[in-house]
RNA sequence: GCCGAUGUGGUGAAAUUGGUAGACACGCACGCUUGAGGGGCGUGUUGCGCAAGCAGUGCCGGUUCGACUCCGGCCAUCGGCACCA
């Protein structure tokens, strides 16, 4: 039978129309207003997954539903196609990076355009591609000359055996994932861009970025972490140097009774040169992973230097210790210790033996002791000499003119944020443009010579160092300042830098001649950007200050460049891996894996399915390369179609909730469009329709018209206000329900129906469009669906005469009573206690009791209080 | 450890502003349709109870006429923690 639905069919017809016809590309068009909806790009790391499936459905539903508001919509796509992936499939397969990026590119493409996802592929760009990064390198260029970049070291995971740098995620319990080696902590020279001179700006606009969610405005606020303290400085005993420290607790000065520096303190470093107890503990704090985590969860050591502090205000000597949890990276790398008021002070110093010293009491008066923990609260200052008395607030003050009078101090204000390290010293990634010369020093490349491209004929060996530093065709040449041999930077860039400002090259993508032109102020800021939550800090700072980077350089002329974020929630899977014979984990596909139940249904373990052996599993994560526990969506759209897909994603959940990923449902989403498809089909044949006459109708058809448009008016509410897809669906599922039960087979019955499947057609058409594209053909239109608006409510079919009242006693339900509309409250209370059953429980109730109050909300309930 | 979230039936979830807990689905059970399978249609499905009803939204406590929703404490899970992207 021909009218059987089959997907396969109809998306491929659907899709081809829309690419004749170009549907998606969009160019600056005046008269219309502009939305630029974008979705985060993905890595290219071979095959799509869940979370991309669900990303780019919401983006998609977005984008269409804004066209149907009359917009110029544009919805590009890229690749986000440096990165680690790609160097390590390299090593495992020998096959080179960029072969299989452009290999991974094609198929996943291949994958987006069968998901019927309304892009403008004109625009689409990589950025492993010289058109994409030779801009960055320009930029990069520009920010050098401006003062925003400089050079100098910092830590990395160093290998000792395959003598290279490791990312965190390279190292698995503190060794090197492939020769398993314990890491070292190693200083090399890198480069760094000053965020830190627009962390101000980045806070401030913080505040302006109302539509974004609460909580990643929260979590941006608290990474900049602003905090308003004093530097100061200790003396050191027998010596001119000074050691300068932060405090955001002045008031607790007195209180000080060690100093911890970071190991690689010169402090410490210089204590050390004569002994080798302390050097040989400093060694053993490079064994552990640059990584804060990592930090905070080891077992805090510390060693005293021999080294006394002198204390600013009192003059007394207090030791210097070397501890393993002060970062060198984090302001001056010493902080002065307060055990009686800081937690992790006080457990380092009941460990060590060191003296615990009460300044602050609580200012209440209430009774209190530090012979159990830490007091950290704020109070009133006591055992602290001319400062006694005061509250803490005040003692702030105090203390930091003392300190400004004395010239050891001020109040200072600090941030938490770090500036940008942007070296990476890999190989797939944006060659940094600088060249180095024995007598010139860090020279840049000259515009002209732009691109450094970075070259793609390539072998990797078993180190995984990036081949480039092996390779003197590339980084021999000559200094371009003063023409003597030179050698050019192996680094490359961090991928955050390609990402930061991808969003801005899709609006002028083609344009050769400079990194951005005047159609990135049509376009931008960005009207609705959509991605993982995973990117709430990192990423989405970046390309925040990469826009104002881009700003203050006359490129853009907005502030922020996304206006609204939606942070969708992780799809999570199973992760599953088997130890290798050096301790790293083989991570296995989910996919390949049978889970095994105990009796009572809970799982109890799983094996691989190829040899029937167990299977590690490391708990529930996003999915991702790494772990290898991204489900493929192809079987699915192969067996049921894109519309199913989509449907089912955005059906599962609301989009910013994690999910762990299971297919259970699916077919669910299937029943839902085969019936979709049967009851439009079964209407058709019955030939056309008469126009409707409103004011004809009988109550039952009024009835569906009402629920009709009380659907359009959730449905409108849900997809442009709230994005919630999952209620949008839900509420079409109910009205054809409804409509399923509605067996009116006259000529009005029939133009209700009519009017309620191109309504349903219209509000499903951003979720399923292929579906629904074809059966708006069926209903004899000849327009093409993709050109109609969203429907307007019908306000006049909303309206109704009676409304069902619930009734409660003492806040439980007891009954339910129909009111008119416009009864009054006097009616409504006395209809509810005359009602049979409540009459009955306000007798049960009352037993010497009375009607203490009746509570009428309008349009809701009324209850009714026995006491 | 720190920062941010989440926790509701057998399962995914709904309850939008403090006002009917479990919409809509999945699964399951039973029935109808079918030669059978599939598909479709219908009924039921939070627990306990024959019922009236009682209890119930991770745990403990509080505010309120009324709490999944607000407040305090705890537990578990997830995301991020600067070289995964």
């Amino acid at each position: 039978m021909s009218n059987e639905y089959n997907p396969k069919s109809i998306e491929s017809s659907v899709q081809k129309v829309w690419e004749d016809n170009k549907s998606f590309e969009v160019t600056e068009d005046h008269s219309k207003e502009k939305f630029y909806c974008l979705s985060m790009f993905p890595y290219p790391s071979g095959k799509l997954h869940m979370g991309h499936v669900r990303n780019y459905t919401i983006g998609d539903v977005v984008s269409r539903f804004q066209r149907m508001q009359g917009k110029n919509v544009l919805q590009p796509m890229g690749w986000d196609a440096f990165g680690l992936p790609a160097e390590n499939a390299a090593i495992k397969n020998n096959v080179p990076p960029a072969a299989w990026t452009d290999s991974n590119i094609d198929d996943m493409r291949g994958q987006l355009k069968k998901m019927g996802l309304a892009y403008d592929w004109s625009r689409e760009l990589a950025t492993c591609k010289p058109e994409y990064y030779r801009w960055e390198q320009w930029f990069f260029l520009k920010l050098l000359e401006k003062g925003i970049v400089y050079r100098k070291k910092a830590t990395v995971n160093w290998d000792p055996i395959d003598q290279t740098v490791l990312a965190n995620e390279q190292v698995v319990d503190g060794r090197g994932w492939r020769s398993g080696a314990v890491v070292e902590q190693r200083e090399i020279d890198q480069w760094f861009l000053k965020i830190t001179d627009y962390a101000d700006e980045l806070l401030e606009d913080v505040q302006k970025l109302e539509e974004w969610p609460e909580q990643v405005r929260t979590m941006q606020a608290n990474w900049i972490g602003r905090s308003e303290g004093v530097n100061m400085s200790f003396g050191i005993e027998n010596s001119k140097d000074e050691l300068s420290v932060f405090t955001t607790r002045p008031d607790t000065l007195m209180g000080v009774t060690y100093v911890a520096v970071a190991p690689q303190h010169p402090l410490a470093l210089e204590a050390a040169s004569n002994n080798p107890e302390l050097s040989a503990f400093i060694d053993e704090c490079k064994n552990i992973k640059v990584a804060e985590a990592d930090m905070a969860k080891m077992e805090k050591k510390g060693m005293a230097t021999g080294i006394n502090a002198v204390h600013p205000v009192t003059g007394d000597l207090v030791p210097v210790w070397v501890a393993n949890f002060v970062l060198m990276s984090y302001g001056s790398g010493a902080v002065m210790a307060v055990p009686a008021h800081d937690e992790r002070d006080y457990e380092f110093a009941n460990k060590y033996g060191i003296d615990i010293k009460q300044v602050i009491t609580s200012a209440d008066g209430d009774k209190m002791s530090i012979s159990e923990e830490a007091y950290t609260e704020k109070g009133v200052l006591i055992n602290s000499g001319e400062f006694d008395g005061l509250s803490s607030a005040d003692a702030f003050n105090a203390i930091a003119d003392f300190l400004s009078k004395e010239n050891k101090g001020a109040k200072t204000v600090n941030y938490r944020l770090r500036d940008w390290g942007v070296s990476r010293q890999r190989y797939w990634g944006c060659p940094i443009p600088i060249i180095y010369c024995d007598d010139c020093g860090a020279v840049p490349v000259p515009e002209k010579d732009l691109p450094v491209e970075l070259p793609t004929e390539i072998a990797f060996d078993e180190t995984g160092g990036s081949p480039i530093k092996k390779m003197p065709e590339f980084y021999e040449t000559t200094c371009p300042s003063c023409g003597k041999a030179a050698r050019r930077e192996t680094d490359t860039f961090d991928t955050f830098f390609e990402s930061s400002w991808y969003y801005a090259r899709y609006t002028g993508a083609d344009n050769n001649q400079s990194m951005l032109d005047e159609r990135a102020d049509y376009w931008l800021p960005v009207d609705q950007y959509i991605g993982g939550i995973e990117h709430a800090v990192l990423h989405l700072l970046y390309a925040r200050f990469f826009h104002k980077l881009m700003r203050d350089e006359g490129l853009v002329s907005s502030d922020e460049p996304f206006t609204k974020l939606l942070t969708q929630g992780m799809v999570l899977a199973n992760t599953y891996y088997r130890e290798n014979d050096k301790g790293g984990q083989e991570w296995i596909s989910p996919e390949n894996v049978d889970v095994q139940f105990d009796e009572k249904g809970k799982p109890k373990g799983a094996i691989l399915r190829e040899d029937g052996k167990p299977v590690l599993t490391d708990g529930m994560s996003k999915m991702s390369k790494s772990k290898n526990n991204g489900v493929d969506p192809q079987g699915l759209i192969d067996k049921y179609g894109a519309d199913t897909l989509r449907l089912f994603s955005m059906f599962a959940a609301p989009p910013d909730q994690s999910m762990e990923w299971s297919d259970t449902g699916v077919e669910g989403a299937n029943r839902f469009l085969r019936r979709l498809w049967r009851q439009v089909q079964e209407h058709a044949e019955r030939g056309s329709v008469e126009k409707l006459d409103i004011a004809s109708l009988n109550d039952e058809q009024k009835a569906i018209r009402r629920k009709l448009y009380l659907s359009l008016q959730k449905v409108t509410d849900d997809m442009s206000r709230r994005f919630t897809f999952n209620t949008a669906i839900a509420a079409n599922m109910e009205l054809l329900n409804d409509v399923a039960k509605f067996k009116d087979e006259s000529e009005q019955g029939r133009a209700v129906r009519q009017e309620v499947f191109e309504t349903v057609l219209l509000m499903l058409s951003p979720i399923a469009p292929h579906i629904c594209e074809e059966l708006w053909q069926t209903l004899g239109k000849s327009s093409a669906l993709i050109d109609e608006l969203w429907p307007e409510i019908d306000e006049s079919a909303l309206v109704q005469d009676n409304i069902e009242l619930i009734v409660q006693v003492n806040g439980k339900l007891r009954g339910k009573i129909t009111v008119s509309v416009d009864a009054e409250e006097e009616n409504i209370k006395q209809q509810a206690q005359d009602s049979a059953n409540v009459k009955k429980f306000i007798n049960e109730n009352l037993a010497g009791k009375s009607v203490r109050k009746i509570i009428v909300v309008k349009g809701r309930l009324v209850n009714i209080v026995v006491a």
